[in-house]
DNA sequence: CCGTGCATGTAATTCGTTACATGATTCC
DNA sequence: GGAATCATGTAACGAATTACATGCACGG
């Protein structure tokens, strides 16, 4: 077994943090909110229950099936609360937010309450930083490119490109005005 | 075996299209250019080639190997024309395009030149729309669930909202900007 | 002639998908 | 009592990742 759990393992284990939730709880949050893009397909989410169990990351809450109906809502255990908060605090690098965006996005939903507002800040601008570099690389590479491609090539890479530049920009506005609004609370205390 | 192949078998399909390739080629292009997030481990892209000669939609290239160097390049049989034909004319639902708009942004890259300027037109009309729609439900879930989010949570769901947002009003520009180019040309004629 | 990079592959493992399977409970 | 839906799972399969393995050719 590897130590570390998948995208879809983390993301089940920030659920947990939130309230005990059992698989069938998951399965509908996966499918009636547009958090992220999992399955709530039932081969997905219980393997991955078992998984996070069998790491020692969740545990069985014991007792109770509220109703009568069956049903195993799970909790995460320190250990799990330790690997979780690890896996928040990882910085992003330029090549994960170039590759993977919406796994950073997904961190960024789940950081609070665990961890403080100021991880907030720091990850904003760890995004913003890390996009820009990104984004200087696509630059470089449209500047060679751009002669030898097709006009839907190049709308294509355009519209790529925008993403990650309007992502940066909202991460700047973002990142001011958290800075702002901090200001503003300091002074009237 | 699967009928239909993979996102990654198309892209190397795709990529087929434009000249011959042996695996090594494709792996370099995976590697230097960030067309696409596809890996370019040996493990991923010489079973897509096989997997695409099974399937009959790519054949060897015969003879030569240029400069003496062992090297296979493959290139499209008329089979894998028809299957990447059809694979281009599939029109986004908003659902897809909400759920991996990357693999759209994919297909508009390879639409030319196999597919005329007026697939582009109607691509780019068709992502619009399904962004519209897709960005009315993200609104929609917003409005009932921000009250009960983190600050964070929030944070990371505006982003997705604005990402989507952003692409909406790109594809329109890209749109309209066609239509006035297509317009001039016309009235020069 | 020896290392570096070209070039192609395989093996083990993990993850996710689709489809199927099952039983219990609540509502009507 | 029958339908819908709650709730949990398994089986078969496909695809991808990492790591390992191999061998040739070109430059120095």
């Amino acid at each position: 077994m590897t130590p570390r759990a998948s995208r879809l393992g983390f993301a089940v284990l920030g659920l947990l943090h939130q309230v005990p939730r059992s698989g069938y709880d998951v399965r509908k949050l996966f499918a009636t909110t547009p958090l992220g893009h999992f399955s709530d397909s039932p081969g997905a989410v219980y393997p991955a229950l078992r998984g996070l169990e069998a790491r020692g990351f969740i545990e069985k809450v014991p007792g109770k099936a509220a109703g009568g109906r069956r049903r195993q809502a799970f909790r995460p255990t320190a250990a799990g609360r330790r690997a979780f908060r690890r896996w928040l605090e990882a910085q992003p690098t330029p090549d994960e937010v170039g590759k993977d965006l919406d796994a950073q996005l997904l961190r960024l939903a789940f950081l609070e309450p665990i961890l403080p507002p100021s991880a907030v800040d720091r990850a904003l601008a760890a995004l913003e930083r890390a996009a820009t570099i990104h984004l200087k690389a696509l630059d470089r590479f449209f500047e060679a490119a751009a002669p030898a491609m097709t006009p839907s090539g190049r709308l294509a890479f355009e519209a790529g490109t925008e993403g990650f530049r309007s992502f940066r920009s909202w991460a700047r506005r973002a990142r001011r005005r958290r800075a702002r609004v901090a200001a503003r609370r300091e002074k009237r205390s």
